[in-house]
DNA sequence: TTTATATTTGAACAGACATTCATATATAAT
DNA sequence: ATTATATATGAATGTCTGTTCAAATATAAA
């Protein structure tokens, strides 16, 4: 009698590999998404899993900050800030609005709210 | 006249810091979430972030999936993927049922749903 | 055109981390 | 008890990454 779909994938590039539900990898497999867009999602919750990037996400909830504000609040160096604010631009995450020499940075769209919330319910659990 | 708010900040620990926007910063600090909620909410998406994990996690969205399953579908050493569940058990994303032998792992709660859903409305924007 | 302010950028260093390998534990079968 | 299966764990290693420091833009004021 089968034992619960147990199988052994011996695939050229997969041997040695013990599959007990052979079935449930290759939905996996079918249900995945893009490989492109897998590590688009991975990289927006990186830069989102830096304490200091966290923060400026957080900070920037209020309204928007420029470079100096957000150094003093963190008490880092203008150019850390700097480093991570464009780290956050480069993932759609924050976004910035120039007045005379000052940059304004504020949060790129409601997606990025969102994701704090939810974020927010995930740690509030017992 | 007062330009826009502009103040510098000579705090002892943040002297030399400029501070454009004084009130901003305040806001931000007076807003700001305990220390300990910023660490861990850090921490779940940083765990998140990592594209093995968020395979996993991707993958057990379609059900319960034992550690062979998992390294079968992602061609990984179970000792990798061992690892890896360990730091996802850790950030209460997944979560464990022993049957025999095998340990089945599901996703721990309906706010890891939650993140990946609203990760994934970030990644489709224009 | 100088000078000052606001921010960015590149290189470098220190700390963090994902995988591998070897070993250990846990449960079941013989 | 012994063997086999399924998973976990610890150490080691190579890679990645956040901050600092120094230097470069960019905009505005003098």
């Amino acid at each position: 009698m089968a034992k619960n779909n147990a199988l052994s994938a011996c695939t050229p590039e997969t041997c040695d590999i013990r599959v007990v539900h052979l079935d449930r990898v290759a939905r996996a497999k079918a249900e995945a998404i893009a490989q492109n867009d897998m590590q688009r999602l991975a990289l927006t919750y990186k830069i989102m899993g830096d304490p200091t990037r966290l923060k400026i996400i957080m900070a920037l909830r209020g309204g928007e900050m420029c470079v100096c504000d957000i150094a003093a609040f963190l008490g880092l160096s203008e150019s850390a800030v700097s480093h991570q604010l464009r780290r956050l631009r480069e993932s759609s995450l924050v976004r910035s609005r120039r007045d005379g020499q000052i940059l304004y940075y504020s949060l790129d769209d409601d997606h990025v709210l969102d994701l704090v919330t939810v974020g927010l319910h995930h740690i509030e659990e017992p």
